[in-house]
DNA sequence: ATGGTTGTTCCACAA
């Protein structure tokens, strides 16, 4: 079983790019993020042309998430039950015996700001659910942009602002690991400075100059069965990219 | 020190 993660910035933009990695990869399930398109637009057809079915939570111009698979997707929960949000970061669903859950968590802006303190209430929320969730279903994985690095191999040496790499926002992470997850991503030996965003500002890309943020985390029955995580730069390299690249989990399941 | 980019939208705002 494949999964994978990919934040596409527009769905709509992407959905060749999307269409393409889909034919290529062939996940069982994506977890895809700032779809920014609302229900009535989701590209449902298209999809469905090349073998994938959609759950999603769709909002106008900002958020929205989706999970794609090519078995039916049971149990869907849209949003953290218990928050009050009107911003669509979060959905999950169970597809193939695994529970998926799929979320963008908030940018945060810069540390101490209002939407900063948002990002920390927004994990707190998570966190508590996920421990019900996890607890409910052996085989999970959280999947998404966490808009956290969580450790300093994680960021490129130069990277100078707080945000993304600050102390609350790597506590968090951590406590969401503490509920029994495993980063899929160094249960292996990995290239040194492996990121899954640039900015498509300065030329980043071009100088790697960029942060992991994008992470498939696994409950223990899941983490024993995963043989490989990579992050697929391909389609940051082509015309009209997203900012991220997706993160793709092969399991022995 | 500033500005550099992208997406959606009413041109500013979020990333």
């Amino acid at each position: 079983m494949k999964i994978a993660t990919w934040n596409v910035n527009s769905l709509k933009v992407r959905l060749p790019h999307v269409l393409d990695w889909l034919a290529t990869h062939q996940p069982d399930a994506l977890g895809l993020q700032e779809i920014k398109c609302e229900d009535a637009g989701f590209p449902a057809e298209a999809l469905a042309e090349v073998g994938y079915r959609a759950v999603f939570d769709g909002q106008k111009t900002y958020n929205g998430v989706a999970i794609l698979s090519r078995s039916e997707a049971t149990d869907v929960v849209r949003g953290i039950p218990g928050f009050a949000d009107e911003q669509k970061r979060v959905i999950a669903a169970t597809i193939d015996g695994v529970r998926v859950v799929c979320g963008y968590f908030p940018n945060g802006q810069a540390v101490g700001s209002e939407k900063f303190e948002y990002k920390l209430r927004w994990l707190e929320a998570l966190t508590a659910w996920l421990k019900d969730e996890i607890a409910a279903h052996p085989k999970l994985a959280l999947v998404g942009d966490y808009n956290i690095a969580p450790d300093e191999r994680d960021a490129h040496p130069d990277w100078s602002d707080e945000i993304h790499v600050s102390e609350p926002e790597r506590a968090a992470f951590y406590r969401i690991e503490a509920l029994g997850l495993n980063d899929a991503f160094r249960l292996f030996v990995q290239p040194e400075q492996s990121f899954s965003w640039w900015d498509y500002r300065m030329g980043a890309f071009r100088r790697n100059y960029g942060l992991r943020i994008d992470h498939v985390l696994l409950t223990p029955t899941l983490a024993e069965a995963c043989t490989a995580c990579t992050i697929d730069k391909a389609p940051r390299k082509l015309e009209r990219p997203s900012d991220h690249a997706p993160v793709l989990v092969d399991l022995a399941l």
